[in-house]
DNA sequence: TACCGTAGGCGAAGCGCTTCGACACCGGCA
DNA sequence: TGCCGGTGTCGAAGCGCTTCGCCTACGGTA
């Protein structure tokens, strides 16, 4: 069919043994041997046969990525990561696998199949019923999200309450003490990768830390309960100078009607959020926030879980520390 | 390691082969002697390994994807482009190997190395540099797009030429026949996968063959230029009552200045356009067009390219005939 | 009754690679 | 001079699966 390591072997006068050392570079091989094996490489256009390699190896330099290929409101996130996902892979000289998100024997499939040497998962919930499968395959696997029990796999998430605390203390900085939480609805707090309540908890104990009040309000994300969450903040509290907003999709409509209804941002109100940069730049008035940074999280769960293919390195989970990116969405009060 | 075909042979008291003829269908095997085997893979839980598999058989059973992985306008499509494909992938139990567009050698090293069976690339160019390494592979690929030299490659695209007569024709039928066309900037036309060229043609022949006035502009998509493009149009034609847009990222801009400028949608102007469904319903008068079906796309392109792996079959262009959604965006003249 | 075709099963030869152990050769040391 | 430890290379044994050819039984036909 095609040229195999034999024909390489034969080529340059070595053996198949030698070929296979050359190319791998796990025993020393003299330098002029080495020149002629990989001259006869290049001119036969030699490629080690992938499956091949995998059955000798028990490596397939393959990795698994399950992720949500749903169209959803934050399509361009999921890309953003994919695409850091493959970038990271290639740089260890991996491919990706490509898994969706309910395709729920995938893993299973491909990782007892030995198709993968590890495996990636995007948008983990807080009670995942893939995690008992995924425990049980050889592979190493890592978590984008923060499972309630994360059992012996690796997890990898931003530092939402960090990123809750450093938002509410960027206002606190700046002398703001009546301050108002636009939130996501209960429902994303029982589901969700915790990260809403994970965040929650961070706003509220920098709040009392700096000794500022709060008042929060649930929204989904809708205009009208965008205007109206807006609306139930000021009511409660007519004097709040500072909002936070942990909804992406709330964002653009809560600006709009902070603007609208005669509270001008920052003049009036300083708004910080939570949210992937593009997000948060392209509003009307470009907001300050605490970025979501997906490229480096999937190149740090690439890291993670490459690292644990063949170290027999215990499951670990990291929190990354969100930076803050000042857009002008907030000024000191007074 | 793990169980392999040898346990289950044991386990079933049969030899290795027959389980394997159990378990592949190409040889007749007694009821209950496939039922032991059966029973024994299930006790045992047994995994075919892949590499091993793919050596013996040369299969692989995965399917490479390039795509186009930057973040961009269309990248909801793109999204239901790739889930299209891996959805249809696993029709056939194949699973797809995710390549990004700018991994110029990534077909070549999975190709050579044989890890996948198919290629599928997604959005070729009219001179596509790719196309060389492509046709040299002994893997079969399908082209989204329609490149100029496809050689020994097979294509898929939308029938932008029939698009182009549709949306005319659609005017035409309904009496307007003095139209304006809304296109894509030269530069486009030069690369892209000729769909601009092809639609141009289409748009021209129907409105010669309906005796209709045609005044055309391009336009690069931005408020601007889509706003100058407008004005142009009726500047040439004051008279102008249908509009054809084959610019997604002009859309918008244009309905909303035709309705800001006294020409609502659609009383004074009837306009059409080709686009996703989801970007021609999403506007703020959703716009009758000629539907862009992604996930069909990606459907017919797998079909294809399966179709191949163990055929001899030769090579194929396929060109998908529109539909027309009327979303309320044109009526009747007078 | 003798024969043949077929269904059902087995053995073994690879598929192309990695890797372990063996071996030859060389220079340095006692 | 003899011995020892590296260094560089080779041979061969798998890795787990598919598939070809072969063999046995058995039922049907002449």
């Amino acid at each position: 069919m095609s040229v195999t390591i034999a024909d390489v072997a034969r080529e340059a006068g070595v053996s198949v043994s030698t070929v296979s050392y050359v190319l791998s570079g796990k025993r020393t091989i003299s330098a002029p041997t080495r020149a002629r094996v990989e001259a006869a490489v290049d001119r036969l256009g030699y490629r080690p046969h992938a499956g091949a390699r995998a059955l000798a190896s028990a490596r397939t330099n393959v990795i698994a990525l399950m992720a949500p290929l749903r169209a959803g409101v934050d399509v361009g996130v999921i890309m953003q990561f994919v695409a850091g996902v493959v970038l990271r892979a290639r740089h260890y000289d991996h491919d990706v696998l490509l898994l969706t998100q309910d395709d729920v024997r995938g893993a299973e499939r491909v990782g007892a199949g030995s198709m993968v040497d590890a495996i990636v998962v995007m948008d983990v919930e807080t009670h995942d019923e893939r995690l008992e499968a995924l425990a049980r395959l050889r592979q190493p696997t890592v978590l984008i999200g923060l499972p309630e029990e994360p059992g012996t796999l690796s997890c990898v998430d931003l530092d939402f309450e960090a990123a809750g605390r450093a938002a509410v203390r960027h206002l606190t900085d700046l002398g703001h003490r009546r301050l108002g939480y636009v939130g996501h609805p209960g429902a994303v707090r029982e589901r969700g990768t915790s990260f809403a309540v994970r965040f929650d908890r961070g706003v509220a104990d920098a709040a009392q830390a700096a000794g500022a009040s709060l008042v929060a309000q649930d929204c989904d994300g809708s205009p009208e309960q965008s205007v109206a969450a807006v609306e139930a903040l000021f009511a409660a509290d007519p004097r709040i100078t500072g909002v936070v907003v942990h909804n992406e999709a709330a964002l653009g409509h809560v600006v709009t009607h902070l603007v609208a209804s005669g509270r001008p941002v920052p003049e009036a109100v300083s708004v910080v959020t939570v949210s992937p940069p593009e997000v948060a730049a392209r509003q009307a008035v470009p907001v300050t926030g605490l970025d979501i940074p997906a490229e480096r999280v999937a190149h740090v769960a690439v890291d993670m879980v490459l690292a644990r293919v063949d170290g027999d390195e215990p499951a670990e989970t990291r929190l990354l520390t969100p930076t803050l990116t000042d857009r002008g969405s907030t000024r000191p009060l007074g």
